[in-house]
DNA sequence: CCCTCTTTTAGAATTATTCTAATCTAGTTA
DNA sequence: TAACTAGATTAGAATAATTCTAAAAGAGGG
């Protein structure tokens, strides 16, 4: 992705372009970790660790990028969400694989019809262990 | 739910009876509000605060309830999870519908796949908005 | 190139959660 | 039933992720 189309996410989403935000947004786009506010703020340490948490924030309100809130670790983890996917969390390393191999159009069709609301989101996690560790 | 059979559920686990935690399974099974630690300790003020830490974080590792960490107050909700069940939460009111209207195999199908690994256990949160509420 | 409103920032403040180490108790054993 | 012991409970202190504050800097429209 050209750096031109970084911008563009950001002004689509009504947000100022700024040196911060590129290089935050950069970095969730380029980077496969699913990395907290904390690895975000060791990699790019220039930039305050306030701004981070306020671009983070700023993003996931925009929908650019996601939240995952459910490590054992206990911090909040960030992905960039350019196709929708679902996680696939291995437990005992907290790895986490993002998969697209799964049409979620039933599952929001049967929350609308349980719900009566205007589905708007999801976030599916799958929880798993090496098959070689015995379970 | 007879008494008894709370204590069943405790003893099934490996996890010894006490008063403190029959209270709170029980206030779990017979709430559906998913609650916050602290709003246990709001209606059970004779068990100490780190007693209901203590107790949900075992009642977690046994899987006989669930963390729900993804509502955009910051407290971490507990579900009492004697059916598997997905979750439908308002994201404006932050209410939360638990829902078994979908069928998860094909999920943990994709997952295993996807991932390799043995799969122990989902999450799923769909957001929606009240349809009044244009969006 | 201004001007205004938004963003950035360092550091303080907050607060949910975890830790500590002393006491108590469930459940087993004799 | 009494004694024992590993595990559970507790109050309060400690931790640490996140949010807040208010002052300085910068983006982008005109």
């Amino acid at each position: 992705m050209t750096p031109q189309a970084q911008r563009d996410i950001l002004k689509k989403h009504g947000l100022k372009v700024t040196a911060q935000r590129l290089a935050i947004l950069d970095y969730l786009i380029t980077h496969e970790t699913h990395p907290t506010a904390e690895m975000i703020h060791q990699d790019l340490p220039m930039i305050s660790l306030a701004t981070i948490y306020n671009t983070l924030e700023r993003l996931v309100a925009a929908e650019i990028i996601i939240v995952i809130d459910s490590l054992s670790d206990g911090k909040r983890h960030f992905d960039y969400y350019g196709q929708p996917h679902y996680h696939i969390v291995n437990t005992q390393t907290n790895a986490i694989i993002d998969a697209e191999n799964f049409d979620v159009a039933p599952l929001l069709a049967a929350a609308r019809q349980a719900s009566g609301l205007n589905i708007t989101g999801f976030h599916i996690e799958v929880y798993g262990v090496n098959p070689e560790d015995a379970r």
